[in-house]
DNA sequence: CAGCTGACTTGGG
DNA sequence: GCCCAAGCCAGCT
């Protein structure tokens, strides 16, 4: 397994309770911006193993990226339990929710 | 080694 | 805002 898979399992680690991460967003601060895909691949793979918060995680547009009805509506009342509100309940306001890493230098 | 896959992203219409 | 096509990267077969 490559350096870049276990940074992307450290990052969604890290996701505190009641906010959420970009698949994008997660491959940029694991070292690959346009890896997103791979991102998706480790989730639906390794979330079971590794305990993952796999329900923070959520597309771009701040929708839930499950394809699966179940899984979809499963993650949707994760959130909500977090205290993650959803608009239309169908979209998550990644300006109030959106968990940004900074490297303050 | 070559090809396929995916819970993505972005850009254009 | 929605739909489609192309690009992307690492893991698996």
């Amino acid at each position: 397994m490559e350096a870049f898979t276990l940074r992307v399992i450290e990052i969604i680690k890290n996701i505190p309770n009641g906010m959420v991460m970009t698949y994008g967003q997660i491959a940029a601060e694991a070292g690959s911006p346009r890896a997103a895909r791979q991102v998706a691949y480790v989730l639906h793979s390794s979330s079971d193993r590794y305990k993952l918060p796999w329900h923070r995680v959520v597309n771009a547009k701040g929708r839930i990226a499950i394809r699966d009805y179940e899984g979809h509506t499963l993650q949707k009342m994760m959130l909500i339990s977090e205290g993650v509100n959803f608009i239309d309940d169908e979209y998550i306001d990644l300006i109030k929710y959106q968990f940004i890493i900074m490297n303050c230098k």
